[in-house]
DNA sequence: CCGGTTTTAGTACGTTATTACGTAAGATAG
DNA sequence: CTATCTTACGTAATAACGTACTAAAACCGG
């Protein structure tokens, strides 16, 4: 099987989840917030919001940022998309919601790829570190800078 | 001793440890770069560059946004002062550069207040989930939002 | 003092994100 | 069905954040 098909596939099935868990929420997937998040399926990486403003764009009609940015915060408040703030990027959420580990973002610095990576082990550490710093109720998700090993 | 008077001690302290690692590395704490970190030592908190022009700037004289930047340019390379990507604000960094420990910025998402922590637990943690991911060389800052605990 | 480097300065510009306001489409109660 | 309420989208303008480029002044080693 190609690499392609693999993908193909891959992206069907995220686009399955996604509409699953908006219906078990009850919330709507509509047309320009599917085409969002289609986008960031299959560009396979962290894509800028205007950068999707023109790829989601076309000669009829042209987006405007303020249509892109509502659709990601809509799938941001869903979980199915992340905001890297050190990259001013947003790229899809991988995994299934395992509420005890941290997701850890890593992002190469120089080619800004991304892997995500679940670790409870983390989780509990910055747990740790945060009882002591008098902190609570932290945010699952985190941003880490790096390289990738090539 | 009243509360103002021990920040102004570690107010003091700070610059003179900014001063001291300035004149060990042959870097050149300017007027400005030094007015920079101390209106963020002052401000006991991140604040925003445009803030930091505001800030700075007087009838007189009103400074534009490239100064501060450089001047905040200057004072990261020299790793006295963090960016908060999620925040898009600034805050002088705390704590002895140790090489082995994770500084953890942990951001209240309500107040933007925030709380230094250094890490060995979770720098090997987080060193063994990208080992995983085949990451390498991972930057020893990440930025973790939260919540104070009153 | 000279010549190279670093620092400051200023304008303009590019990129990212939000505000304000109006309209349309969908749900819901009467 | 229709009046009403809510949610989503369209449009325009603007705010907020950051950089490129150019030029002049300050610093420093020889």
């Amino acid at each position: 099987m190609s690499t392609k098909a693999l993908r193909k596939e891959e992206e069907e099935s995220l686009l399955r989840r996604a509409d699953d868990l908006c219906r078990q929420n009850n919330l709507r997937l509509t047309p320009i917030r599917e085409r969002v998040y289609r986008e960031l399926v299959q560009s396979g990486g962290p894509v800028g919001a205007y950068d999707l403003v023109d790829r989601l764009s076309n000669e009829k009609k042209r987006l405007a940022p303020v249509t892109i940015y509502r659709a990601l915060d809509f799938l941001r408040d869903a979980g199915l998309v992340h905001r890297l703030a050190t990259q001013n990027s947003y790229v899809i959420s991988h995994g299934q919601p395992d509420v005890n580990a941290m997701k850890i973002m890593f992002v190469d610095s120089k080619t800004g790829e991304t892997i995500e990576v679940h670790s409870t082990e983390v989780a509990e550490a910055v747990r740790k570190a945060a009882e002591q710093a008098g902190f609570k109720s932290v945010s699952p998700f985190m941003e880490v800078e790096g390289e990738i090993a090539h």
